[in-house]
RNA sequence: GGAGAGAUGGCAGAGCGGUCGAUUGCGGCGGUCUUGAAAACCGUUGAGGUGCAAGCCUCCGGGGGUUCGAAUCCCUCUCUCUCCGCCA
């Protein structure tokens, strides 16, 4: 949610940079900004109305003490007139921020100054492309057959006993899926995380706090006989551990990492974008998060950038970072980096990471704050990234590394399976 | 799931319906003292709205009510704790 006094400040200009996310603040924003006079106006009239009947009220408490109730009494008729009038002003005055928070919540976050203009993800900018594309033969396997003839995820199992989308990871499948988890694990803690295990299931608090609701209320699921959410990402639960928070300025940069399974309900998907593991309801990622100073962010941004293509090169996968453009920007993001890795048998790239800056999109909405030395209190930035999810990565390692005598693992993989290929 | 108790500032813990935004202790910050530190002593220390400012207003788990006036009384919801039941 973005700040209402950044808002009232230059209003032209945001509508102008908000237009980079193809997004019309032409109406909404000027209606906010009335909303906002209006709210002030009656805040200032319901305020004045309680200062006067604060007033009478301890004149009458005096007179009442020192045994004057006649005066009183008298006193007590003036107070009905105020009292009428400020119930009717803080009606108003509900109902008129209800309403301004209604329109504020649908504003995007603005994009970042170096965000590239574009009309759909063909507009991304590749800013980086590293590693060698592997050529495979012309019998060379997809994912979805490699991970049939191996044995070790089963598709149909999954649909059985859930429906398509919660695959069975099966023998040295689900060995390197664990594999996987410990060493991004290990990784993220080497580089200064701390590590937390949150839960899956969120109230709509914390969805409101990061930003998922009311966005994307349809894509996660929901249990409405508990009112609570199963997480699209441990993005949710982690970011919000500091909702309602003032964090000292020695705390920053706060860095947590968790591993979680994600729950995405991904309606209206389709086609080879869902076949095998490119898209699952139910999937795997360690996930980092940072809450930082707003002048570091940005760098903080790049750093974590370059730990997640660390691991890439780690896992020998060749990839691609692509700085979003506006149009392919989500909503609460002001820069985006996406990373994707190349699945040779597909031939085509996968989003296996992204990286945000939400500056103070989510820290205004969460109440996300902290204190700095001379006592001010400031929103904080967050930022989180994954690092990384779990069945892109599968789906390269296993089509990329294919041979006649098996699948091999990349080197730094094979502390954690405790094997160097997979095989019948 | 059943019965009971409770929810107050970073923490602990007071608070007859009227000067309580809240006693006190600890912690934090500043100072005195000290070569430095500790101890002791003094001071200071919640958040938000509005305003140039002084100030005014709101917040004692959430919501509603009684009252001229509510942290204090009533209703309700949520959560926590204790006991019982069930149980990884």
């Amino acid at each position: 949610m973005l700040q209402l006094q950044v808002l009232r400040e230059n209003p032209e200009e945001i509508i102008k940079h908000l237009a980079i996310k193809h997004f019309d603040g032409g109406e909404i924003i000027p209606n906010i900004i009335a909303l906002d006079d209006r709210r002030k106006e009656t805040q200032k009239q319901l305020d004045d109305n309680l200062s006067q009947a604060n007033i009478l009220a301890k004149e009458i408490g005096v007179l009442f003490q020192t045994g004057k109730s006649a005066e009183a009494n008298k006193l007590k008729e003036r107070t009905t007139d105020l009292k009428n009038t400020s119930k009717e002003l803080s009606i108003n005055l509900e109902s008129t921020k209800k309403e301004l928070d209604e329109l504020l919540v649908r504003v995007p976050n603005l994009p970042h100054s170096s965000v590239p203009p574009g009309n759909s993800a063909e507009d991304n900018m590749i800013v980086l492309e590293e590693g060698k594309i592997p050529v495979l033969p012309d019998n060379a396997l997809a994912h979805w057959d490699l991970a049939g003839k191996y044995n070790i995820i089963d598709f149909n199992l999954g649909v059985k006993i859930s429906g398509a989308g919660f695959p069975v990871y099966k023998g040295q499948g689900a060995r390197l899926q664990r594999a996987l988890i410990n060493f991004f694990l290990d990784k993220a803690i080497e580089a200064g995380y701390a590590e937390v295990q949150p839960p899956l299931m969120v109230n709509s608090a914390s969805g409101y706090g990061t930003g998922q609701l009311p966005d994307k209320d349809g894509q996660m699921y929901y249990m409405p006989l508990d009112d609570l959410y199963m997480i699209p990402t441990a993005e949710v639960p982690v970011t919000n551990i500091y909702r309602d928070v003032i964090l000292k300025e020695a705390d920053l940069p706060l860095k947590n990492v968790a591993y979680s399974s994600c729950f995405r309900r991904e309606a209206g998907s389709y086609g080879k974008d869902v076949r095998g593991l490119n898209r699952l309801h139910q999937f795997d990622k360690v996930e980092i998060v940072q809450i930082t100073r707003p002048e570091k962010s940005y760098q903080t941004l790049e750093e974590m950038r370059e730990y997640v293509s660390g691991l890439l090169r780690n896992l020998e996968l060749p990839f691609r970072i692509l700085k979003l453009c506006g149009a392919d920007l989500s909503f609460t993001s002001a820069l985006t980096y996406d990373m994707e890795v190349y699945s040779s048998a597909q031939k085509r790239w996968l989003e296996v990471s992204s990286i945000s800056n939400f500056e103070t999109f989510q820290s205004n909405r969460m109440k996300l704050r902290y204190k700095d030395d001379s006592g001010k209190i400031h929103l904080a930035h967050t930022l989180n990234g994954s690092a990384l999810a779990l069945p892109r990565i599968v789906a390269a390692l296993l089509e990329n590394n294919q041979t006649e005598k098996g699948i091999k693992i990349p080197e730094a993989l094979v502390p954690y399976t405790g094997f160097t290929a997979i095989h019948n």
